[in-house]
DNA sequence: TTGGCTGCAAATATTTTGCACTGGC
DNA sequence: GCCAGTGCAAAATATTTGCAGCCAA
């Protein structure tokens, strides 16, 4: 988890170095990827760069959202039960923890995930390039109602 | 993991509990979610059905797939670059260790799994409902090529 | 100036739904 | 015989693509 400026800095000079242009819509994706609150899905990027640009389309979100994808710069973060999630701040995998009534999703510090990484590789010999990891449950919050 | 004829005879019950009745069709489809044969998607139970079916319609493996998850007789894989993937022999949300290389996908044994859950559980209040993880790396003998 | 980008619409892919008919019980 | 289940088609959802006009470089 980095500091958004800096992000949005990093996905600029990562498009120029590509020779992408930077338009007005696409920075406004942009700021929205590199902050990521929440973990944004492209209907929400779209609600929130239609408040500035409201002509903005939602093929021009899924655009860029590719765009950024395959250039290494944002992380898809594979739910299929609702539209995809997105994250442009944080890039390596890391474990989310789904609300599935708010539809809320947590990044939780496990201080045990090393552990249970090292556990994996000695008991299989794998050699892990990636995972995934997503806990569904309720958040504190939904729990009352 | 059991054997699929246990399986086929437990989801049978099931269904018989819940005043449902054993069509042909759904019961080819019950064979085909027991036995669970490489985590199969609804176009692999469709085409497999269709075989000894062949009326069978696509619209009747989603309504039976989506009948047994909700009795609770087949976990939804959520691997969602591909459609979706569900089994019905392993009920229980469990680790997948998958070989980029040659595909082979193993499930690995880690003790420290409930561990990892109960310290998600301190640390955010959340009530954990299910969770899904999947590690992506090479294999033993892969690592040889 | 010019070719990449946008925005609209249409196409595609996947899953769900409506409804008349069929067949398990 | 009753009504859940099936199969067809149409609808809903999510994402991609084609293309004419526009604008960042």
């Amino acid at each position: 988890m980095q500091n958004s400026a800096e992000r949005l800095e990093k996905m600029i000079h990562k498009l120029r170095d590509h020779d992408h242009r930077i338009t007005p819509q696409r920075l406004a994706i942009l700021k929205v990827l590199a902050a990521s609150e929440g973990h944004p899905s492209v209907e929400q990027i779209y609600a929130r760069v239609k408040t500035d640009f409201p002509t903005t389309s939602l093929a021009t979100i899924y655009k860029n959202v590719s765009l950024m994808k395959s250039l290494g710069e944002v992380l898809e973060l594979g739910f299929s039960d609702d539209s995809n999630r997105y994250d442009g701040n944080n890039l390596y995998p890391h474990p989310h923890l789904v609300c599935t009534h708010c539809k809320k999703i947590i990044d939780p510090d496990l201080s045990m995930l090393p552990g249970l990484t090292r556990e994996l590789v000695q008991e299989t010999g794998f050699r892990i390039l990636n995972h995934r990891m997503d806990f569904f449950g309720i958040c504190p919050e939904c729990q009352d109602n």
